[in-house]
DNA sequence: CCTACCGATCGGTAGG
DNA sequence: CCTACCGATCGGTAGG
């Protein structure tokens, strides 16, 4: 239980899997792929962590609790509709970028939870959505944006956006989160066109 | 090899490891999850086809040349950025609207190709999503789309929004395909803000 | 399309 | 953290 120089060797092991799972799925990814990342042998995982589950269980439900954090934090500063549409999206981009790998497993690995916590997990994210979703209906009802837009289409649109991030974000271009959840409320909120 | 009244049998094992994997992922469906669900013993499906993986082959390059056409139907009847941006976005839906778990397992399972068909799937998708982005490089340099917004974040989030459309549409909602393809054109081109 | 079966690999445990 | 191991399940084949 010692807290070594940066992570405890369970964090290790977690956020090895983390990349494991990303690269491979989490259904073809194997404690013995893992163990061997780790240069240790597969029962040796088991003094770490519970199970195989356990580790994609940390890892969504902890990307589950910073983005709820972001969204409160949104919430509290209020503003109008697109002020607060566009710090949600930065909000939710930031979070991704502190931790990609983690994000792309949230987002595509999820479905393997088993219940409960799948159940939990997919109720945490569609009190999220709805969240964004108020704050689009606001913007509607408001005349901030228009309303021949479907809302479950715009706010869809609005995650499948955010939510694809991680696959194809590069950290090392020259754009940096912020701008770049700047630019994609720019698009979302004021479209390609000039 | 009697083609019965609708679809052959292989097309039928097809179709139903097409839901199967969309449902558990490729990874974790098995073939005898597959052969219950057909009512049959899992060593008869290999009469109808090689491997499991042939299937995932069959539903990946089925749909990539599905969308092939499209674009090229597009490309040809051209028009200026935003016309062909629009219906390029029509045309990729209506592909999709055809064959949604086609299109889910498409866009989340080809990953588990093995080499050299996950190359080749990857150079076509490549090779597709070029063809959108040469046409919102077109409607910037003609003053048609901004210049301020990164062309891999346009492109990136055109294809995220679209993709991810087989995971919550609703195809006994009350908006069709082609109205679904034209709102999503319209968000993305001209925005949510009136 | 079935019975019978194979070798490989899986997540995980016992006991140190 | 290791050795030794378990029962379950995997994709697939042989032969009819």
């Amino acid at each position: 239980m010692e807290a070594v120089g940066n992570l405890s060797r369970k964090e290790q092991v977690i956020r090895k899997a983390a990349e494991l799972f990303r690269e491979k799925g989490y259904a073809a990814s194997s404690m013995r792929d893992l163990a061997q990342m780790l240069g240790i042998e597969a029962a040796s995982l088991y003094s770490h962590i519970k199970s195989k589950e356990e580790i994609l269980q940390s890892l969504c439900f902890d990307m589950a609790s910073e983005f709820r954090k972001s969204l409160q934090e949104v919430e509290k500063q209020g503003g109008d509709a697109s002020q607060k549409l566009r710090n949600g999206i930065i909000g939710h981009i930031q979070v991704m970028a502190k931790d990609l790998i983690a994000s792309a497993v949230f987002m595509n690995e999820h479905r393997h939870l088993s219940q409960p916590y799948l159940r939990d997990f997919l109720l945490l994210r569609i009190n999220y959505i709805n969240r964004f979703k108020d704050i689009i209906e606001e913007g509607m009802e408001k005349g901030e944006f228009k309303k021949n837009i479907d809302k479950k289409l715009a706010v869809m649109t609005l995650f499948s956006s955010l939510n694809w991030m991680p696959q194809w974000y590069d950290p090392k271009s020259n754009i940096v989160p912020t701008e770049l959840g700047e630019q994609l409320a720019d698009m979302l909120v004021n479209g390609l066109k000039k």
